[in-house]
DNA sequence: CGTCGAATTGATGTCATTCAACTACAGTGG
DNA sequence: CCACTGTAGTTGAATGACATCAATTCGACG
């Protein structure tokens, strides 16, 4: 999720629970399976999180540019393994903030945990849009919502994790595309 | 989303902003485009939450049964419209429970404030586990995952708003019902 | 320049939708 | 009590959207 920054007295006291991490195109900061010890804050670079189905494909739900969160809250919440994957999509810095920055952060300041908790309910208003457009839309549709939300993205992105994020194949990814292409260019040379 | 309770001493002197309501079936609790203003919890009957997509159509994003919530959180905390609608699929009995309530309680009581965290952290559990079936599962992989999660409400929601919930049409539920009944028969007598 | 992954394109297959007909059943009013 | 009506559910046939498979092409990079 997206996080407009942290700071203030009581953020310089818990400071020191921050760690500051490079990582390499392809690394892996969080493995299925595994419990989400930290929260990843991008501060330059792209992360992916995705999960993987029962056939073993690999599904893109979130991507994590600048300025961005990367992590499974509820993993690092309730201490369970999360059943997501978090990895570098281009070199990036990252910041790390583990469950007890949030704890000390929350327990020492009002302003924190207001922070946190837009946060969350940032979070929650996110992929409620997700599900319902997963419901409701068809792959053009979701494509071209994706391209005003994210149009940054579009990109940095390569175009098959664009389409694993849409749930749908990069073939047809690649002929929503064209489809859409063609249909502007007859729209302009109509109006002409 | 699911709640196990609130109690103790400062609930007790907040509970004058609680109010409690009957609604019966069919009655609209929130309207789309309208902001939501209490989150609903369900002490009897059940609840939808529901949106709509371009063409019109329904997708039902929630059930809210006895012990759950239903609220458009991000509706409440931002202050903004909903895309939601949430209405009585039977006869309810319903605690709402507005902003002002959690603000006078957050700030009074740590034991809520973390109460309400984990709420918001369970909703965004719950929700990503959505996101993961929507872009991973088929039919009735999603209506196998359904039954398994929701064994109670399979006997209360008319299957069409299975449906809609799984998204996919009636006519599709009605066949995965019927190869998942076949197959557990040939299943069964091959056992014999 | 050669290699490897990304993207495109075409042919074909699969899953789910759509439309329509029909059944079963609950609720309503005569 | 029965006919009337409406809604849910089922089923079949045709269609549509997207996936799969296979063959190129494109483009980045060593």
């Amino acid at each position: 999720m997206q996080g407009s920054g942290i700071h203030g007295d009581e953020f310089d006291r818990a400071a020191h629970l921050l760690r500051t991490a490079q990582f390499n195109k392809g690394d892996v900061l969080l493995e299925t399976g595994s419990v989400c010890k930290d929260a990843f804050h991008v501060t330059k670079g792209l992360l992916r999180v995705a999960t993987l189905d029962s056939d073993g494909n690999e599904h893109i739900v979130q991507f994590a540019p600048e300025g961005w969160f990367a992590s499974d809250r509820g993993s690092m919440y309730f201490n369970e393994p999360s059943k997501l994957r978090i990895d570098a999509i281009e070199d990036s810095a990252v910041v790390l903030i583990g469950q007890d920055f949030f704890d000390a952060l929350s327990s020492a300041s009002e302003k924190f945990r207001s922070y946190n908790t837009t946060l969350l309910h940032n979070h929650i208003r996110h992929i409620q849009d997700r599900v319902a457009l997963l419901l409701g839309a068809r792959a053009d549709e979701r494509y071209q919502t994706f391209i005003r939300m994210y149009p940054d993205l579009l990109l940095r992105v390569p175009q098959k994790m664009i389409a694993s994020y849409l749930g749908i194949t990069p073939e047809s990814l690649s002929r929503v595309r064209r489809e859409l292409a063609e249909r502007n260019f007859k729209g302009r040379a109509a109006k002409k």
